[in-house]
DNA sequence: CAATGGCGACGA
DNA sequence: CGTCGCCATTGC
């Protein structure tokens, strides 16, 4: 008896378990665990996992399964244990992770469709549904109006019956492909048989004769300067075939990449590789921590420690923030490994993602570089990972499953005995912290490559701007610049730090700002459609010609977006051109790539833009960088807030100079004072953190604890303080004496969607069983989370407190 | 998640 | 009683 353990696609905790299905015999020579099944489900058939093979059951009965959907598994063993592993630790779902670990096509989709069993006359309305078709979508029954009731005395009386499907979204492109049919000598016969007229079909057999190898139709008729008809004749006589054939999408193969050698390394560079080619030698799963100031040349060391792995027949992993952002960067690897990359990113179309995935699973390359859930890569000989700007937030998805890639990077490299490589020119405080108690290995690359000095920072305190006068968002001295910049040729970034900021509106005689009815937060106001709209729930409005509250017409946008810049540097500085970079301009498909080949073509002076452009862009003339308010962030009710401001100063302030001209940055501020600006200016990253890691260990933060934080939401207010203040109650009888449970406490938004919001946050140092405690909250509400009136949300080392 | 079966309500 | 909506339960 053969029996698979599968995890079902219901996300839902009462379904987070296995279900065992008999195999049926002519399965059981190919079924693997890590494949997707069909089986049965209660009345319906729905898509699942195989995560285990076996041969007893504690059950009396089983069903069979319906189908095996795959050929090979879509999931590794290893990948299925980290699955169960991150389900556990980031308290998901089973089914969650391994849909997350997969690309969105493979997920399926449900359609039902209704079959007509007899000849015999239904009804009036089902007759008129059916209208003389054996079969109907289930979807047109909906639409109808016949009443369930109705159609289920059908369906008991047996003349009907309810057909389930399970279909996966799998596109996979193909071709038509055009071959001789025929042996050489019946090809010269055929010639011989056509009519003189025949020209084209002669041709082409022609062709054939010369060149006997199959050819992509599209290419051979532009070849032969014919049509589709031409083939489409000599397939019916018999002569030539066509066929299909799968092709991968290559999203980047319209760019000429030029191929690059490795460098040679600098004495530092060498140093911070030996230990890593030393721990993928010895199969050591070390976390290297490489803190090297930007334009140090980390990327070489990266690109030479993957070309070792290779070299041994192994793969590696690359992680980057958002490659989307930094095509530079996907460049410099296809440059160097050509064709034997794989690139994963969110900017893909489904299809060419699942495309990138096939080339990893099917082993047609050793190298992925990816964001965040390239971490999940189905290699099966990792010989390193690699996580660049490792600092970066992104790494920590938001929403369910909210695991961390540092964390799962660090699971899989001891799974499969290798380094981890962790970059940044800012590391993390955590990072560092452990880098500092050996618990990774610190490596430093401490000068830039072409020894260029680090650009000169001037701190412009925008208070002593305002009082001398200057009531726009450039100051004296970055006017003057930028003028400067502009009659030498050369290009200027400037950024605007908008977190934190939004376009609001207020009324200037009694200051109330529009809220939205639904959420505890001011709505935005979106100048294309004039209108005001919530980030949080899809309401908007008009914006309204006169205030609410007191009638009175002064009603005044506040914020900074880079809209408001964009037009005030066309009144200021109307000669210069500017490229703006946000949202709004980056949305479609490869608009990205667009405006910074733009900007880097020189058909532009000022490139403006949100954080998205502090992040790799390395443009040769850009001698001036310009951050607006870097101020902005710093009254977040986040404690990462300096860590995050100085990250950002730091790396905007790489983005000057990085080539023969020398650059110069401006920092717009409110807090010129402020640690986290000041020693961004200096480009002091050890004394920011000896000053951060004070402030974290007085307020008691990470790295010096860690985090959890449970958000409760329900429509009723009381009860949401009730649930949130039981859950504190609990925990705190169970902890253990060194931790504390804080709350109940607003949530930052305490209203969503109409959904009271409030929060409880866990600070421990050591609590092992901590996981089980949250699960056993968790299954105590699980009645009224069922029933969607309470929500509640356990993010473990959480990111936005919000 | 989605199908179901039990239960109560409603109208003739 | 036939018909319908609601909701808790269940799925191998």
């Amino acid at each position: 008896m053969k029996i698979a353990s599968v995890i079902v696609d219901v996300p839902t905790s009462a379904t987070n378990q296995t279900y065992d299905y008999l195999v049926p015999e002519k399965y059981h020579e190919i079924i693997t665990p890590g494949m997707r099944v069909t089986v049965p489900f209660g009345p319906r058939k729905i898509m699942g996992f195989v995560v285990q093979l076996k041969s007893e059951t504690h059950l009396t009965k089983l069903k069979e399964l319906h189908e095996v959907l795959d050929i090979t598994p879509v999931l590794t063993e290893e990948l299925l244990q980290l699955g169960k592993s991150v389900a556990t630790k980031t308290l998901s779902l089973y089914i969650t992770v391994f849909q997350t670990m997969l690309p969105q096509v493979l997920k399926s989709q449900y359609t039902k469709d209704l079959v007509r069993e007899t000849d015999e006359f239904l009804s009036p309305e089902l007759e008129d549904l059916f209208a003389g078709r054996e079969s109907v979508p289930f979807e047109e029954f909906t639409a109808s109006s016949i009443s369930y009731y109705h159609l289920q005395n059908q369906v008991e009386a047996g003349n009907i019956t309810i057909y389930y499907h399970v279909k996966s979204r799998i596109t996979k492109k193909q071709l038509t492909m055009v071959q001789l049919n025929v042996s050489e000598i019946r090809a010269f016969e055929a010639l011989e048989d056509l009519s003189k007229q025949a020209k084209k079909q002669k041709e082409l057999i022609q062709y054939f004769i010369e060149n006997p190898e199959p050819i992509e139709q599209a290419k051979l008729i532009k070849l032969l300067g014919t049509s589709t008809q031409t083939v489409k004749t000599l397939v019916s006589k018999g002569i030539v075939k066509t066929f299909q054939q799968e092709v991968f999408r290559d999203p980047y193969k319209n760019q000429q990449i030029e191929q690059t050698e490795a460098f040679e390394l600098t004495k530092e560079q060498s140093d911070a590789m030996r230990p890593i080619v030393a721990s993928i030698d010895n199969k050591e799963d070390n976390v290297f921590l490489l803190h090297g100031v930007t334009g140090s040349g980390k990327t070489e060391v990266y690109l030479q420690s993957i070309q070792h792995v290779i070299s041994k027949g192994q793969e590696a992993i690359v992680l980057v923030p958002e490659i989307s952002l930094t095509p530079q960067m996907v460049r410099r690897f296809k440059g160097r490994f050509g064709s034997n990359v794989a690139v994963m990113h969110s900017g893909l179309s489904a299809g060419e993602k699942y495309d990138e995935w096939r080339k990893i699973q099917q082993r047609q390359v050793q190298v992925v570089v990816g964001a965040r859930s390239a971490i999940f890569a189905p290699f099966s000989n990792i010989g390193i990972i690699i996580i660049d700007e490792e600092h970066e937030t992104t790494y920590k998805q938001e929403d369910q499953p909210r695991y961390h890639a540092r964390d799962v990077a660090i699971e899989r490299a001891n799974s499969h005995r290798c380094p981890v490589v962790l970059g940044s020119a800012t590391p993390s405080l955590e990072s560092f912290a452990r880098a500092k108690k050996d618990v990774y290995k610190l490596l430093t690359l401490a000068s830039r490559t072409n020894h260029q000095q680090m650009p000169g920072v001037e701190i412009v305190d925008m208070r002593k701007e305002l009082h001398a006068g200057n009531r726009t968002m450039f100051s004296t001295s970055l006017m003057e610049n930028m003028k400067a910049c502009m009659e030498r040729g050369e290009q200027i970034v400037l950024l605007l730090n908008r977190r934190g900021y939004s376009t609001f509106v207020m009324c200037r005689d009694c200051g109330h700002v529009s809220e939205c009815p639904h959420c505890d937060i001011a709505l935005t106001y979106h100048k294309n459609t004039h209108r005001l709209k919530c980030h949080y729930c899809s309401y908007e409005q008009a914006v309204p010609e006169h205030c609410p509250s007191c009638e009175s017409d002064l009603i005044r946008f506040f914020g900074t977006g880079t809209q408001r810049v964009e037009e005030s540097l066309a009144k200021l500085l109307p000669e210069a051109r500017v490229i703006r970079m946000d949202v709004d301009t980056t949305r479609r498909k490869g608009a990205h790539e667009k405006l910074l080949k733009q900007f880097s073509e020189k058909q532009a002076d000022i490139l403006l833009g949100t954080q998205m452009i502090a992040k790799g862009l390395d443009f040769k003339d850009v001698t001036l960088v310009g951050v607006l308010s870097a101020d902005s962030m710093l009254h977040l009710p986040d404690f990462r807030a300096s860590e995050r401001t100085f990250q950002l100063l730091t790396q905007v302030s790489g983005r000057a100079g990085r080539h023969e001209l020398t650059g110069n940055v401006i920092v717009q501020t409110y807090t010129p004072e402020h640690y986290s600006v000041t020693y961004a200016a200096g480009h002091n990253y050890l004394d920011f953190y000896k000053h951060e890691m004070a402030v974290r260990k007085a307020f008691q933060y990470p790295p010096f604890v860690f985090l959890v934080l449970i958000t409760v939401s329900h429509e009723n207010h009381v009860r949401a303080v009730q649930v949130t203040g039981e859950i504190v109650k609990q925990l705190s009888e169970v902890i253990s004496p060194g931790t504390t449970v804080l709350g109940p406490t607003p949530s930052t938004i305490a209203r969503i969607k109409d959904r009271y919001r409030y929060q409880c946050m866990i600070k421990y140092k050591h609590e092992p069983d901590l996981i089980r405690y949250l699960e056993q909250i968790k299954s105590a509400y699980a009645d009224e989370i069922r029933k969607q009136t309470l929500q509640l949300f356990i993010d473990m080392q959480p990111y936005y407190m919000m």
